[in-house]
DNA sequence: CTGAAAGCGCTTACAG
DNA sequence: CTGAAAGCGCTTACAG
């Protein structure tokens, strides 16, 4: 192949300085090359490339996520990004016994000799992992970690002014009785959405009394009872927050309970835009993490050798306004 | 490294006959080289092996389908055998545009060289795909594939016999007034359930009245809609299979809106063991199908070369029992 | 059943 | 900025 590539001008050596970027070529043998490149449609070989190689063109990616569409998302983007980048993605993903984690990660380093690994949450805040891989000295670039930021690159999303925004939202359309939800005490990003609700009440000096405040465990079941108890009370809120979707989509089920038409009765937020959002009926008004852009870009930032860049990257969400929320009607 | 397997006995050329099998090595030393490997923790270089061997020991995954979870199951199962057989995947996903299709697959097979292909539905139907793939005599391997059965091997489950037998179980359970929301007609697996239903009521002389099948469109809004008709009817069923588990999910929250309980008041038979499945409450009473193992056959299908197995492999569903099927109270 | 030679398609130093 | 040589770690024929 770089043979016929060659006979378009010079010797393969100078093809494959074009090729793999980085080296100083003539502009105009350069395009020579490309032209030739393109008019005989050259894919390289990544086998040879990475046998002659010192790299291997290969990435980690491992996650112990159960939720299937999160994990989907991130897939889609890093393998999308490892495609055009010439890279190839080995995925891996972990039973619930973290004892072997260390080992699995072992395995695939030496198996694979990959350039680099991404890690998403939660299994990238294992410190036995961190150490492992720091170890091994394999490059690596966390997802959304919640724990030890400056241990590695990493990429994620505001939660906080996400759960702001959310929240200004319903105040905007006349709410001033709002509820919250909440997720795990422990879960970093639960906590930021918590903070985000309250700064936009407090921003717009709305009270947040007590038992508006309901604690959740992010399941489907601990939304709906958080959600009885928030509809089933004398001073009951015009509108839920509620800090995933799977417990905003149990507030819709147990408003149905009480005869509460969602989003007449009362509105209902949600934040992540899993799958069930957009299933459920009124589909739900919530935030889209940037789950393919973060996967983008932790490839980006694995397979490019400046290192010295900034090594932590906050990219945007987006506000999904969808059916769930509506002006508080006047009484 | 090769080098230091030889070490411990013969030739490389040996090491590589034992590593992949097929060839005939005298079991003593098949042995000797099999310790050697262990002893050093050998693991053979991909890249070399594709570059050196014919196979590129990469297989191609294909899928459109929106549904995550579904995908995510496929990728476990397809990762987790070509990682035991040595191989790897390339994972490519369509975008709503059929028209890229082609040209998609053809990049596909030019870039990677793959080895063999699985495509998953509904893109397992597309006979453009289908031709593309056999012009380039790419092997493949179809899951679930609903039309031109003899043009590949192909994996899939009994979906009559899976309603069926969730209909014989609502039977059992002492109901006798059994509605089913379809699916779309033309789907192929939705058919099959139907008459699967169909089967079980006939075998007990159980009747099945006009207005108890209802069509759904496997989306949650038509389940819910469907499932209003069929509670807010004179004649209302005391039990309902959805054919899937979206819609089954729909039947739970439309039984509340009515003041109804689940399942005491009605109970709810999904399909799937969808992610919803297990999220909401009460939890779905569903068919789990044999996903991870299809994948799994299907890379076993590829990676082996003895092609003239039979082509066609019904595996094993799974009926699981939960929260939202219960025995007809007397009245 | 086993071995010596050549080569897969690229990249790494090393020279110019 | 460009080229000639050697080699990455394996497997393919080809001999014994």
């Amino acid at each position: 192949m770089q043979d016929v590539a060659a006979r378009a001008g010079v010797s393969m050596m100078t093809v494959s300085r074009v090729l793999s970027k980085h080296h100083k070529v003539r502009e105009s043998t350069r395009q020579k090359v490309l032209n030739a490149v393109e008019s005989l449609k050259y894919k390289p070989n990544i086998s040879a490339r990475s046998l002659a190689g010192s790299k291997s063109y290969f990435l980690g990616l491992l996650y112990d996520n159960p939720n299937a569409g999160y994990v989907n998302q991130l897939l889609f983007g890093a393998l999308k990004k490892c495609h055009k980048k010439g890279y190839n993605l080995i995925v891996d993903s972990f039973e619930e016994t973290s004892n072997e984690a260390e080992q699995m990660v072992h395995s695939l380093i030496e198996q694979s000799r990959i350039d680099g690994i991404i890690l998403t949450p939660p299994i990238c805040d294992s410190t036995h992992i961190l150490e492992a891989l720091e170890q091994a000295h394999i490059p690596m670039v966390r997802i959304a970690p919640q724990s030890n930021p400056q241990r590695s690159a990493y990429v994620c999303m505001d939660d906080f002014k996400a759960a702001r925004e959310t929240t200004e939202h319903l105040i905007s359309m006349g709410h001033q009785k709002i509820a919250i939800i909440m997720g795990p005490p422990d879960h970093g990003a639960s906590r930021l959405r918590l903070e985000g609700f309250k700064q936009a009440l407090e921003d717009h000096n709305l009270p947040c009394p007590e038992h508006y405040m309901q604690e959740g465990l992010f399941t489907y079941q601990s939304g709906f009872e958080s959600a009885e108890r928030l509809i089933d009370n004398e001073d009951r809120p015009t509108a839920i927050f509620a800090c995933n979707d799977d417990m905003a989509a149990a507030v819709i089920s147990a408003a149905h309970k009480y005869q509460l038409n969602v989003p007449a009765d009362i509105s209902v937020a949600g934040f992540d835009d899993s799958p069930i959002a957009a299933t459920i009926w009124p589909k739900l008004t919530t935030i889209r993490q940037p789950t393919i852009a973060m996967a983008e870009k932790a490839v980006e930032l694995l397979t490019q050798s400046n290192q010295e860049d900034p090594r932590k990257y906050i990219l945007d969400y987006e506000f999904i306004r969808r059916d769930s929320v509506a002006k508080i009607p006047k009484s």
